[in-house]
DNA sequence: TATATTTGGACTGAAGTAGTCCAAATATGA
DNA sequence: TCATATTTGGACTACTTCAGTCCAAATATA
């Protein structure tokens, strides 16, 4: 089974792979200390421009990254709201098709 | 194709339907006039309450309209972040699953 | 024991948003 | 055409949310 980390998780391991102290990695990003620690607890949510910086200087996809972070916060939101969270993402990706479509048509 | 309504169509229909006035659905709501409009037309969201009173008025499932509102939050959401809409989703969901089982053995 | 790191609480300023009020635009019907 | 009802949207307010900061206490490291 493929484990599905949170943002805060795979940042956390980017950097505890690489043994740097917090610190030393929102000098880097030019954040402070306390943020950085509070986006790796998912307490505080990363702007795009942070994720552009991790992806940056960890060398890793931003897209990926991006993908994480979006996932996270609409998995999150879903299960906050009663049980439907499985339907209320079904739909929701109808959706988006939907939109898609009428989108390129509309053009 | 079936054809994925927004919160808004979908509630404008049910009142067009019955052909009523904006006016006389916003007093059984017990909300505002202009509020309502907005809410037909994607422009202010509903809260739960004003959910289940739709629900009830027009004697609907307020879960249907609860995931038709809540997947229309979520597709807007995603589309207006670049072009990962459909990955965002499909992981979202992966990771719902995987909460609930972590919620369900945790306890 | 001293130093570095991590954690979290309290706060601030800014952004977002539900809801209101009103007036202009549009439709309805006599 | 005229009068009335409905719809629409702009501007505003009050409230909430939240990224980001600062600091001090707790914990780890050596």
């Amino acid at each position: 089974m493929k484990l599905e980390k949170t943002f805060g998780e795979t940042v956390k391991k980017l950097r505890d792979d690489k043994q740097l102290p917090l610190r030393e990695v929102a000098e880097a990003l030019d954040i402070d200390t306390s943020m950085l620690g509070k986006i790796e607890k998912n307490n505080r949510k990363p702007t795009k421009q942070i994720i552009e910086k991790f992806a940056k200087y960890f060398k890793v996809s931003e897209r990926d990254l991006t993908i994480a972070f979006l996932s996270d916060t609409v998995a999150y939101q879903v299960m906050d709201e009663g049980d439907y969270a499985s339907e209320v993402l079904k739909v929701a990706e109808k959706k988006v098709k939907y939109l898609k479509t009428k989108k390129t048509s509309d053009q």
